[in-house]
DNA sequence: TATTATAGGGAATAATCGTTTCCTAAATCA
DNA sequence: TGATTTAGGAAACGATTATTCCCTATAATA
């Protein structure tokens, strides 16, 4: 079930929800439209199922991809370079399910907005931990505020996932974040 | 007709593309689905004459913002709190027709992918112009990158947009850009 | 004035949508 | 082994979709 959603994560990604067909997810997931209402209330309960998943999955990825680093600043640093990497090409094309359902959904659907707006807000207090990591280590200054320094760079980060939508290279990108270190000096 | 493609801006705006019907559009531009046929092509049709309206009425917008600006740091200044407005607050959860047409539709519609990329491009040599203006006037540093330095203010605002989607207050949005005015410095 | 374009409205159309229902085959339990 | 539950698939459902067709009222023309 969980490669089923998988590919649907992956369907979800490219076209959205509403241009999504439960026809597109019987293809993608390899399973009929039967067995997908047995598995799921509706269309809606796949979306939230695979949802939650990416979501769960990626934050994985991301401490992951921050653990080997031996500051705050470091880990900061790996932080944005994870964005970097997952916002560059053809998988920058593909997309991000957080933002994807903050601009389509979040107008109109309650209870998706509250999983989109939870998901910014653990990313903005994930980073402003980092930050006050770095500041205890002293690689990043003391009088840096955290929590607003924090918003700046997932602002960032769903800026770099917008601006991938359209197809820039890495080098962009790196340079891009390499320039937002700043708001740190 | 203007009239009406401003209704159509906002529809469009709050559900996406593939959400709002050709009855949506009906009820908010109050012209028949006749009338809207004689008028565009088809429903793509209407989004794109609204997306373009969109995007001259908002460039003019920020021109018009920045005009009080003295110097060029003040203008991107200025520039800045333009997007501070426009993603706060009840405006800010109505969204930009960039950004979720980049979500929504880059990825399948080569022709509407043109349009956001260029729309982005144009935002993105606009700032580098005023940091341009700025090194100029000495109000930015000389070792200033131009070009990278405005992709990073690119990405900081549609990061907002996309924040301002789940609902942020303006004091939050313009303490985060005060901070990203570090990336100057 | 008589006639002809034109703009707009509303019903009809075919296709596609999400969803349900029913059937088959495999697995589980007694 | 035999009975029963379960997972999955194909077809069918009504609703909604984008689009077209035709009608009416108004404006322009001669």
């Amino acid at each position: 079930m969980d490669e089923a959603l998988d590919k649907a994560i992956r369907v979800f990604r490219e076209r959205g929800y509403h241009a999504t067909s439960v026809n597109d997810l019987t293809g993608a997931m390899e399973l009929a439209s039967g067995s997908i209402y047995k598995a799921f209330r509706d269309k809606r309960a796949v979306f939230l199922a695979a949802f939650d998943r990416y979501k769960v999955a990626r934050d994985e990825k991301l401490r992951n991809a921050i653990r080997a680093g031996k500051t705050g600043r470091d880990r900061i640093c790996k932080a944005l370079s994870f964005y970097v990497e997952a916002s560059h090409g053809a998988e920058g094309r593909r997309g991000c399910l957080v933002v994807g359902c903050a601009a389509e959904l979040a107008t109109f659907d309650p209870e998706i907005a509250e999983h989109v707006t939870g998901a910014l807000r653990k990313n903005e207090a994930f980073l402003a931990d980092l930050i006050r990591q770095g500041r205890e280590d002293g690689s990043i200054p003391p009088h840096i505020d955290a929590e607003a320094t924090a918003r700046v760079m997932v602002c960032l980060t769903q800026g770099l996932r917008i601006l991938g939508k359209t197809g820039r290279t890495r080098a962009e990108m790196a340079g891009t974040v390499d320039i937002a270190m700043k708001v740190l000096a």
